[in-house]
DNA sequence: CTTGGCACTCTCAGTATGAGAGTGCCAAAC
DNA sequence: GTTTGGCACTCTCATACTGAGAGTGCCAAG
């Protein structure tokens, strides 16, 4: 395994490019002729063997054109792929699509997904910010009938939970309103762990008490709330078309929403943008797929991330440019709420 | 066109359900063999002949077995496939999951979908109960910064609404708790159009207020809100794989979540479960699939619809029993809560 | 009206064939 | 020693052909 020229690197990225675009093996010829290189076609073919000896290109059949590996996509992305950053204009149109919104945590998170998944022609998912430490901000009550409450608990990053509540007595609005003014006064600002070791309050305020518990701890388990965009653009990909059984375990998990599977929960842990290319990723199904995201809004113990996925053949410089443009973005709104 | 006689009902029928089973057009060696048929081939035959003439079956070409029309299956669903109802013991399994469940609105729909989806391998659709006419039951106020509140609307039937509101001058919990019990002094049971023509309040409260009026506005406007389940295993079915292109305008549907393209709205003013087949649908993407649904709880104005999509080649009977019972079960979790 | 028989039709899977694209390698040129 | 043109070779893909098989349609006899 030799040095890698400046030349050999220069077909690795048209090659990708190449690939990428028309989502056929490449050939000496093609990218001679496309990319108007002084070098001859059967020099380019020396090259690309070389470059497929030190594992950055395959071939699909003895002759046909080469494909990018999982390495070449690699070294594309780390090198060759330049600097990527969106245009002032296009920062401009999708930041005014974020202020024509209404100004709510879920709608930026979906209508972020919605946009990436456009502009892309991938699956985008988005979690709105969710804590690991789960505290209560505010606690409502709003009566419904003389024996059901409906239970609303505001958490720390404003996020929003709700429940029915029987009533063991009945209770009229007013009632509920000085139980939960009770309530705030001792809960606002604990931690699911410090509630449950509360010894809960009597009567009405304690049936409460446990609901708001069972609340909390249900919300713990839950899976991350997620919004998933633009399964139906990868379903066109030829990818999809030609290889039915290698993704179709990938439209299980989006269909099950198992983010934590399509999305590698590790690669959150660094700050910045990663990209998870092919068998990188741990999870089998995903191995023919890759992961462009980002955590954002880092403030300790509250964030969200935001990412897209595609087959292993895709636009990183524009999905990474992108993804990094809405995860700035959101971390600026959650800034005027958090900051 | 003749009398249907018993016998040719008989083939229909049996046409039908091997049909549906096993996705291959159907002829009458099988049928004989297969249901024990007195009748030989060739009787089968001339009766299949008298079928197709009248509209019931068709040919996929000259020589091949029967496939049901659609005419055929609206036959099926109408006079042929016979009383369909739950077994006690599939109705307690169900109810018992909901029991489990979190007491929400949400959960429950969302849960209706998912078992559905999972037990007829179908797409699932289920929207939460919601009300044309909007009216606030409640309005809280939760500080979260000096200058950013969180306003949180309960609807009528117990659906939460929830906005960041910007503050135009400092206001702590206490400042908002009292604007709040003025907006429910004067808004609570009154509608998107009698707050618009209501002469706001001055300073915090009107600026509320207009969020409030605005919120409404949005929410009126928006696309019911539905969870659908189940894409997956419509992707495997062999209509999909064969035939990508009369499908892939559906799975964009779905991917869009445009329910009312999905399920004909005209459709749920009837009461009870309707059966759109095929080209019944007034959409043209939708018709190579059919359609099981029914509206629920509909006591006035406030109403959901749990509801099935498929191919046209679907277990109709399965199917009709499921969504009613689904529908029967959210009718009466509903009535716990505005009966 | 029903039935067995039979010719006919059409699909489907498998095989063959030729064109085309692209490689790998070599020997000559720079 | 790197680069290049030339050329044989390989493999796919589209097309055409073929025979087997399934099922029909029709007819004449029961």
């Amino acid at each position: 395994m030799e040095a890698v020229t400046d030349r050999r690197a220069g077909i690795l990225r048209l090659v990708v490019r190449e690939y990428v675009d028309t989502a056929t093996p490449v050939g000496s010829k093609t990218i001679r002729e496309k990319y108007e290189l002084s070098a001859s076609a059967a020099t380019i073919r020396s090259e690309m063997q070389a470059l497929e000896s030190d594992g950055f290109l395959t071939h699909p059949y003895t002759s046909a054109g080469r494909i990018p590996s999982d390495l070449g996509y690699r070294s594309y992305v780390e090198s060759l792929m330049g600097p990527v950053e969106l245009a002032a204009e296009e920062k401009a149109t999708i930041r005014h699509q974020f202020y024509q919104a209404a100004p709510e945590l879920d709608e930026w998170a979906k209508l972020a997904a919605v946009l990436l998944a456009r502009s892309l022609g991938l699956v985008a998912i988005v979690t709105p910010p969710r804590s690991d430490d789960l505290r209560v901000r505010r606690v409502e009550l709003v009566s419904l009938k003389d024996l059901l409450a409906l239970l609303i608990v505001v958490l720390r990053e404003a996020r929003v939970l709700k429940q029915l509540v029987p009533l063991e007595s009945p209770a009229d609005q007013s009632q509920l309103n000085s139980a939960g003014n009770h309530l705030n006064a001792r809960l606002v600002g604990k931690s699911l762990r410090e509630i449950r070791r509360h010894s809960p309050a009597e009567g009405l305020e304690g049936g409460i008490e446990r609901s708001i518990a069972q609340l909390l701890e249900i919300e713990s388990q839950r899976e991350m709330g997620a919004y998933i965009e633009g399964l139906s653009g990868v379903l066109e990909q030829p990818e999809f078309q030609q290889n039915r059984d290698d993704f179709i375990d990938v439209i299980r998990l989006i269909d099950a929403r198992s983010v934590d599977q399509l999305m590698p929960p590790a690669t959150l842990e660094n700050s910045g943008v990663s990209v998870v290319i092919g068998e990188e990723h741990p999870i089998r199904a995903m191995q023919h797929c890759s992961v462009v995201m980002t955590p954002y809004s880092a403030r300790s113990g509250i964030s969200g991330f935001v990412g897209v996925l595609g087959p292993t053949r895709l636009q990183y410089g524009r999905a990474v440019a992108r993804v990094r443009y809405f995860s700035s973005l959101l971390d600026e709104l959650m800034l005027e709420i958090y900051g």
